[in-house]
DNA sequence: CAGTATAATTGTATCGATACAATTTATCAA
DNA sequence: TTGATAAATTGTATCGATACAATTATACTG
């Protein structure tokens, strides 16, 4: 493990374990420098690591301080990690619709960068949340990086999959949020009325290369539809 | 102007001004290194930078590369500064329905972290988006860091005026998102029907020392949400 | 005691140097 | 031509040093 990392994910800890709240203080710079045998250089870049995740702020001249969210219950809307990994509180699970390598739609191969007469998995999945149903997942794998799923895999967590089985690194995505009225087919999967709203989020996910590997569209039932995101400015 | 940010902003100008396109490369370190007559740390900076605000991704051994989201009429969600410097390209107005200084409601003072009986400004617009209704908000300012207020501010831009005029710098916010049906009061001044989605943002404002300072609640007429999200992986 | 000037604290910006890891390109053998 | 191996390219991690800016604490003054 990288030295910052390493930092990071201690004083992350820390943390929790101190039960730390919304501006509480942490070590100043100095301490956390003698604590970790580390330059300067890098604990800040671990405590920019922390900034980015939402953990802590930093004030000039001031401090380092714990920055939380009040709320429970809510889903991080910015983990990009596939929600298994952001919602370990919750009881999670998944029923296979429809499972099978085919041809993609045009939509789908515009946005994954591919031949429309090039392979993809197509996975389309419920999602359940403690019993409820959280979402209807309609997910396209570029074959020729995904190169394998298989249903006992897709009703679990095809992102640990991808990045342990597969030992692919995921970079960054991009997400569009739209908020409609369910058809009578979503409402049926998420077991609501036709009509009702929802939250429907086409999302992007990128490989660190940039490459496109994964383009999906998931309906999620609004009665389920909480979400949380932590800003920061960029100044610029 | 601190170098690094200066070279990030020229940095975006230029893939601005050449129409570079997702994937497209960018000058090798080396050269920027040159280009701008900065080291390698402040460089790196300056693209750490671009790559939080999701302008480009970077690759080791490979090159920096520029990253871009295909599609346009979405309102980025991160902005953080509110909509008016988001929203440049398009016709933004409002309609200030109330504004005056109260007593906050329990759930605006517990999070603006402010006793019940200290004042706020209190501000309930209708917001226009090309001539169609965007989004009714109501926001609680803590008047003891947001002084003052009048009928010309909060016609236009709040944001611009906190930060200019008042010479405040923004931190970071919490947003927490919700999907539900308009009520009689919203549906009337979005021009919409009872029982049609919403979307529902509450978001908490803090400047950049910690202090939370604007407490608002919106909700958005369904057929104009079309938001946008980049995420980036934060590894631990 | 209030207000202001000064000093100490504490994070931020910048430089530059060294070593390293991932990717790409070049080389060469089969 | 293919495929492995080596070399070159290019970004990342880490150290450490200097100067600086914002905040907070202290001392001083009236």
């Amino acid at each position: 493990m990288i030295k910052y990392q390493q930092i990071a994910i201690e004083i992350e800890t820390y943390i929790e374990e101190h039960k730390l709240q919304q501006g509480e203080k942490l070590p100043v710079l100095e301490t956390l420098m003698a604590q970790f045998k580390a330059s300067k250089s890098t604990v800040t870049k671990a405590l920019d690591l922390l900034e980015k995740k939402g953990v802590v702020f930093q004030v000039r001249g001031s401090g380092i301080f714990v920055r939380r969210h009040k709320r429970t219950g809510y889903i991080g809307l910015l983990s990009n990690q596939g929600f298994t990994s952001e919602l370990e509180d919750f009881q999670l699970t998944s029923e296979v619709i429809e499972l099978d390598v085919r041809k993609p739609t045009q939509e789908a191969a515009l946005n994954l960068n591919i031949e429309e007469n090039s392979d993809v998995y197509y996975v389309k999945r419920v999602r359940y949340i403690n019993g409820q149903t959280l979402c209807l997942e309609e997910s396209f794998y570029n074959k020729s990086i995904v190169t394998y799923l298989n249903n006992e895999i897709v009703s679990q967590s095809i992102f640990h999959y991808i990045k342990e089985g597969l030992g692919l690194k995921i970079g960054f995505s991009d997400l569009y949020l739209h908020v409609g009225k369910l058809n009578e087919e979503e409402a049926t999967y998420l077991g609501l009325k036709e009509g009702d709203p929802k939250l429907f989020i086409e999302t992007l996910f990128h490989l660190a290369n940039g490459q496109p590997f994964d383009f999906s569209k998931v309906t999620y039932n609004y009665e389920q539809s909480q979400f949380f995101l932590q800003a920061t400015s960029h100044v610029l």
